[in-house]
DNA sequence: AATAATTTGACCAAGGTGGTCATCGGTGCT
DNA sequence: AGCACCGATGACCACCTTGGTCAAATTATT
């Protein structure tokens, strides 16, 4: 096994195993392998130095067990794909719903695995490489696997029609992330994340779709 | 006088000096202030430790150097904005080649800017936060600035469907900037630059446009 | 109360930090 | 050739942070 994680890690109750995990995140994240700071992370997650170095003997242990524990976060976000839903703009909705929830719980992940690509660390290089690529070539497969492209536009580049459409849902994902810690009920969050995304999605729709599937 | 640069910075000549002043930015995009290496700087800018801090008196001094060099930038690109212009795209579509030509010659000025915003160092938050939001403000205020927004279509949500252009623009631009370098002649990198954007620019105007203005 | 399991933080050697300054090398003048 | 000038250099400094250790303290279990 490449990575082994002494079994006191998962001893630890969820909450705490989060907060150790978000921490590391958060430094790894904001400043790659090499300056990241164990002596940030056990602050930020409120634990002794100590017991970061009892749960994983070193720094690149922690970095492979949280780079796989984000991993392991998107896979999953994969399999809940519905594949009969043959829309794209409903499919994508969705799994930008998905990724609300998930950054509320992770609120670094998928910046954390965007990040990993080019990190430049000779130590985990190889480890990230082999699995990033995987990654997004699957997630990319799977999204658009099955959408119903005879209601698009025929004289619309469809491809171009598609960035657009992934630039302005990172866009509002963005937007949206930085307005998600206001609310206190997620319930509430998703609600209005929807209804105004929906704007969005209208105005997008009337340029890729034929006049027909406008309205949903 | 609140930064004083002794002048032998100054007689450098142009190419060093843009060399010092890229590798400054690029040094403090990546790691913020703090931690932003003076050594990792002169060993990009090729010159020697004693020089550096012979031109400037402080790494603070060198920052707050760079980044009013930086503003510079920007309130120079605000001033090409040809006002007589009405349309929206025809007006972006301009400023988003200036930005490229300046981003062919100071790679991350604007991630610097963007990212000097969100600097955590007490050392030089107040120097940025005075200037960053008017600059952002005046910019909007100009780049909007008799914009005949009468050829919009009626029933559009005109503030989302900037918002929409906005990302797109950004996402064009960073797939852009990622090809830059593959082109040695800028001129021909235009060209191509334009008539792909042109495609993105036509998606969009079918929606945002009424019909008799989509096509320029 | 006794034992086992966890957590702690002072401590370490190693390496990096911003900044200094005696020395060097080149250029131009006499 | 000899001299004076000046920008460039990098070894050097005191200081700080680093990843990782471990004896001691605390908590949990019997």
């Amino acid at each position: 096994m490449v990575t082994e994680i002494k079994s006191n890690f998962y001893k630890l109750n969820d909450d705490k195993r989060e907060l150790i995990i978000n921490a590391a995140i958060k430094e790894f994240v904001q400043n790659g392998f090499d300056k990241a700071s164990t002596n940030e992370i056990v602050k930020e997650a409120q634990i002794s130095k100590g017991s970061l170095f009892n749960y994983f003997k070193s720094k690149k242990d922690l970095y492979v067990y949280v780079f796989e524990y984000s991993v392991q976060i998107i896979e999953q976000l994969y399999e809940q794909i519905d594949l009969t839903e043959t829309d794209l703009f409903k499919r994508l909705e969705h799994i930008g719903i998905q990724k609300m929830y998930i950054q509320k719980k992770y609120p670094h992940v998928f910046d954390f695995l965007a990040q990993s690509v080019q990190e430049d660390s000779a130590e985990v290089k190889e480890i990230i490489n082999s699995k990033v690529d995987a990654i997004y070539a699957r997630g990319t497969k799977i999204i658009y696997q099955d959408i119903d492209y005879s209601k698009f536009r025929e004289d619309l580049d469809i491809e171009k029609a598609i960035e657009i459409l992934n630039w302005t849902m990172f866009g509002f994902g963005e937007k949206a992330t930085r307005q998600i810690n206001t609310f206190e009920d997620m319930a509430e969050f998703g609600e209005q994340y929807l209804k105004e995304w929906e704007i969005y999605a209208e105005i997008l729709k009337y340029s890729f779709y034929k006049n027909e599937f406008r309205v949903n």
